[in-house]
DNA sequence: AGGTCGGCCTGGCAGC
DNA sequence: TGCTGCCAGGCCGACC
């Protein structure tokens, strides 16, 4: 699944191949993926801009086109790729859902089986903003994202930390992943009501987010199931997971086994060990 | 308002 | 072998 670290590994290798490119033309192959415009507006309303930069908020690529915007947003959801081709590469393939074409022949496909994967088109800087505030909370590897910050967002808050770690209004980017990668790092259960972290379990859940982030980015992302880089290829962090997907196999710390369970409907993996639920003192009710 | 859950979607795989 | 049915999960909207 693409999270934070997968979509700025594309990013990267987007960004400057991109930049002061115009889009001659896109063509949507599935209306569902820019919907609810329809596609011949989609394609209308995108065609001709120069693009600008390739950034990244949470898991959105923000395409910034002619300066002031609009702004095209792509996100990749559950299985969407982004692939990078020549001119002359043969560009029919399956779960094709949009193309666009660019000045210098190249082009850059939105590749979907499960077509989760969504583009948005957004007028000016103003509705961008908008937009990413009524939806994403701190970006977790900005100098701004302090164990202060990570304070300010679990306080009085009652929910699990790793379904508020997956909450992207609370802090953008962190998917099923790199939850079970920080809170191992962090020594902390997943199901620990988030409100209830210490000073010290704060650092080191601030920590644990930025090292499971840094370390994905470094590894040029994971390739579980579908993802792979604009060219194809597989990234490495998937054989660096300290939890995830390995359950039953021995905790790197402790040797004891990892568990699988189900939290918020998403499989979550972590070490019973090294990862203790502190239970408050508080009168238990018989059940 | 905070929190949880179901729907979207389809390839892959377990089980018969 | 081939079929059925379930599972994965990011995000959103519905609901409590």
């Amino acid at each position: 699944m693409p999270e934070l670290p997968e979509v700025e590994t594309i990013r990267r290798q987007l960004a400057p191949r991109l930049a002061g490119r115009s889009i001659t033309c896109v063509k949507v192959i599935d209306p569902r993926w820019c919907a609810p415009v329809p596609a011949q507006t989609f394609e209308g309303l995108t065609r001709g801009h120069t693009i600008d930069a390739v950034s990244r908020r949470g898991k959105y690529f923000v395409f910034e086109l002619d300066g002031a915007g609009p702004f095209l947003l792509l996100h990749l959801r559950m299985t969407g790729n982004l692939l990078y081709i020549e001119d002359d590469a043969p560009a029919d393939r399956d779960h094709l859902r949009a193309t666009l074409e660019l000045d210098d022949g190249h082009r850059v496909l939105f590749v979907d089986p499960r077509r989760f994967g969504h583009a948005t088109l957004l007028p000016d800087r103003a509705s961008l903003d908008r937009y990413f505030a009524d939806r994403l909370g701190p970006e977790p590897l900005a100098d701004s994202f302090t164990p202060a910050t990570l304070a300010e967002i679990v306080a009085g808050r009652t929910q699990p930390v790793k379904s508020l770690l997956l909450t992207q209004k609370r802090i953008a980017g962190i998917g099923n992943i790199y939850a079970d990668e920080a809170l191992f790092r962090a020594s902390i259960h997943p199901r620990q009501p988030a409100g209830t972290l210490k000073s010290d379990e704060l650092e080191a859940l601030h920590g644990g987010i930025v090292e499971a982030l840094t370390d994905g980015i470094d590894a040029g992302g994971a390739s579980i199931d579908d993802f792979r880089d604009i060219d194809g290829a597989r990234g490495a962090m998937q054989d660096r997971f300290l939890v995830h997907r390995r359950a039953g196999e021995p905790c790197f710390a402790c040797g004891g086994q990892i568990r699988r369970i189900v939290l918020g409907g998403r499989g979550t993996y972590f070490c019973p060990r090294c990862q203790k639920l502190r239970r408050r003192s508080r009168p238990t009710r018989a059940r």
